[in-house]
RNA sequence: UGGGGCGUCGUCAAGCGGUAAGACACAGGUCUUUGGAACCUGCAUUCGAAGGUUCGAAUCCUUCCGCCCCAGCCA
């Protein structure tokens, strides 16, 4: 089907990130090439931060064609795994982008990046420092007052070879020494004080195996594989603010081809979750939720498995912007990027979460209609479907109260409400069990109500319903918000007191119309009157699965919420 | 008490000396066989504060206040 264009202003996106990329564009710099890189580290999943920086990044590259390589940070032995590799390059895949031929690690780069160290211990701009990590840390000096300067720092360039090349050979134990960048150890910006270069990690790597056991810090690494690929354009976050002047004295130090420049912009943050990859690490491994897919958690694949299309993901880090102030987005902003673009696409179909049963007493029994059911009325090409009438009927317990508050207008003892795409029925009694509790109503219907007659009879609701002979049965997971507050953990000492116990709730008992037996994993459905849903991949046929997406927008459940009952 | 950033509606965010875009949220309303969707209306005399420059300031200057980041052999 044709997705119509959202109602977002077509005036040409215009962040700081991309007017600095066109001011570079018109100054003639790097030949009027644009070349901008994805840099995860591969310790975890993305979530939908990464989405802001996967869409700014690509987004660039494809506005000013430019290209965007796909790097992974792999210089820690110690936290990455391949697993994590794999898993983002699905994601950033599926959210809609193609680095083409540039994929890269720099674990790549090993080689040149151990040349571009030897070649800075020739200049006099590195040492081999051989304090230990506590020693370093006491000379490094505090945020007030300046350094002290290593006693190692004034070794000769024949001496800091010869040791480098031994740290390389596997001769020294882990921590034993470190290669040092040679700056400034009074430099009022930290990163400046003789920056660590290398240390020895005498451990496998994911991708190197056993070849090295000295790894290369970030700014190092990170600056010269820029420089390497040809990045005209290096975009991370905040933070990183303190490091560009590292970043940009390794290059000019090196005198390296090609310059790149850094850019920061503010994070995404989002209310009522938490995105750092070390609380959402902890959550997954303490069995706080069912795993980095959970429908739950900000993670791209959580939200793959929740339903979420890539193109509300992209929409939403069109709409949030890019700029340097910190923020804190509303998920209502996430939700309703979802809803829109799942409105124009989402089958309609009619199930029950929580099933009453209702009885048409004036219907013949036996007798069976095949109602018409329209798809989808945002799109009328999806056409209709037949969706079984008959006297025995299911409806949402919520739907039937017996004693409605003024602005509920839903079926109640002698009230006559519609059944969607079918009939009128009038609520002529409702059976209780000994608890009190409704377990049957009872209707009688007018035959000549039949949805579709023009200037037909009215009713002030319509209710979703299924035949109770022909409906299937199927588990509905219902998800909320899995904390409670806004932001996590504030003022607490730990973030999970804030868990929502109640953000997932699940329901075996659900029932729902024929049409969706042939429903297959990651197919997505407005349940009419309820929200969206997909299929779960634990559903199967015969057992179907699935997961509450999102909620229809609710004006009930506004007043309900809002206590004017 | 060091360095680097940032402060425009509840939340994001335009604006770059000429008199406060837009989105979400919120509140009303129209329409409706989804209390959905769509559509309409309202929502910052004011831009962290105070001074100053100017015919004119959110935009320039000064001072002050507040928030974020930095002392990994993490990224």
């Amino acid at each position: 089907m044709e997705v119509r264009n959202s109602n977002r202003d077509d005036r040409e996106t215009t962040d700081f990130v991309r007017a600095i990329v066109r001011e570079d564009l018109q100054a003639g710099k790097n030949g009027g090439r644009v070349a901008t890189r994805f840099p995860p580290e591969p310790n975890g999943y993305l979530h939908i931060g990464h989405a802001k920086s996967i869409c700014l990044n690509f987004g660039i590259a494809r506005e000013y064609g430019g290209t965007c390589n796909l790097r992974f940070d792999d210089t820690n032995p110690a936290k990455e795994e391949v697993e994590y590799v794999e898993a983002i390059k699905e994601d950033v895949r599926w959210l809609g982008f193609d680095w083409g031929d540039g994929l890269y690690f720099a674990s790549d780069y090993f080689e040149r990046l151990y040349g571009y160290a030897v070649q800075l211990i020739r200049l006099g701009k590195a040492y081999v420092d051989s304090l230990t990590a506590e020693e370093i840390r006491a000379y490094r000096g505090t945020l007030t007052e300046p350094g002290k300067e290593s006693p190692y720092r004034n070794r000769s360039v024949e001496e800091n070879l010869d040791l480098f090349t031994r740290m390389r050979a596997g001769e020294f134990e882990d921590g034993s020494h470190v290669l040092r960048a040679r700056i400034d150890m009074a430099s009022a910006n930290l990163n400046m004080r003789d920056p660590t270069l290398y240390r020895i990690r005498r451990m496998a790597h994911h991708r190197t195996g056993d070849k090295w056991c000295i790894y290369p810090m970030y700014d190092f690494a990170h600056s010269l594989s820029d420089s390497l690929e040809g990045i005209t354009h290096s975009i991370c976050t905040l933070e990183f603010e303190d490091h560009r002047p590292l970043y940009d004295w390794f290059q000019e130090t090196l005198k390296v081809e090609r310059r790149s420049r850094q850019i920061e912009f503010a994070r995404l943050n989002l209310n009522y979750t938490v995105m750092s990859k070390r609380k959402l690490l902890e959550l997954v491994q303490e069995g706080l939720v069912r795993g980095w897919d959970d429908p739950r958690m900000p993670t791209i694949c959580g939200l793959r498995r929740r339903g979420y299309t890539p193109e509300s993901i992209r929409n939403f880090c069109e709409r949030i912007g890019v700029a340097r102030r910190d923020n804190v987005m509303d998920v209502a902003l996430l939700e309703h990027s979802l809803r829109e673009d799942l409105n124009l696409r989402a089958p309609r179909v009619m199930c029950v979460l929580r099933p009453l049963r209702l009885i048409i007493d004036n219907y013949p029994e036996g007798r069976v209609e095949e109602l018409q059911a329209v798809n989808n009325p945002e799109d009328p090409s999806a056409g209709t479907r037949p969706v079984p009438f008959s006297r025995e009927l299911y409806i949402e317990q919520e739907d039937f109260l017996e004693n409605p508050p003024k602005k509920f207008f839903r079926l109640a003892p002698g009230r006559t409400v519609r059944l969607r795409y079918g009939y009128l029925v009038t609520c002529t009694n409702a059976v209780k069990n000994d608890k009190g509790e409704v377990t049957e109503v009872h209707c009688s219907y007018d035959p000549d109500s039949l949805s579709g007659e023009a200037g037909g009879p009215r009713a002030k609701a319509t209710l979703h319903w299924v035949s109770a002979a022909h409906s299937l049965p199927a588990e509905v997971r219902l998800y909320d918000r899995l904390f409670m507050s806004e932001n996590p953990g504030e003022g607490k000492e730990d973030f999970k007191a804030d868990l929502n116990p109640d953000s997932l709730k699940v329901l075996q008992s659900c029932r729902m119309e024929p049409s969706l037996a042939g429903a297959q994993p990651g197919g997505r459905y407005q349940f009419e009157r309820l929200g969206y849903f997909c299929v779960d991949p634990d559903s199967c046929p015969g057992s179907l699965v699935f997961n509450r997406t999102v909620t229809l927008r609710d004006q009930w459940a506004k007043i309900v919420r809002g206590g004017a009952l």
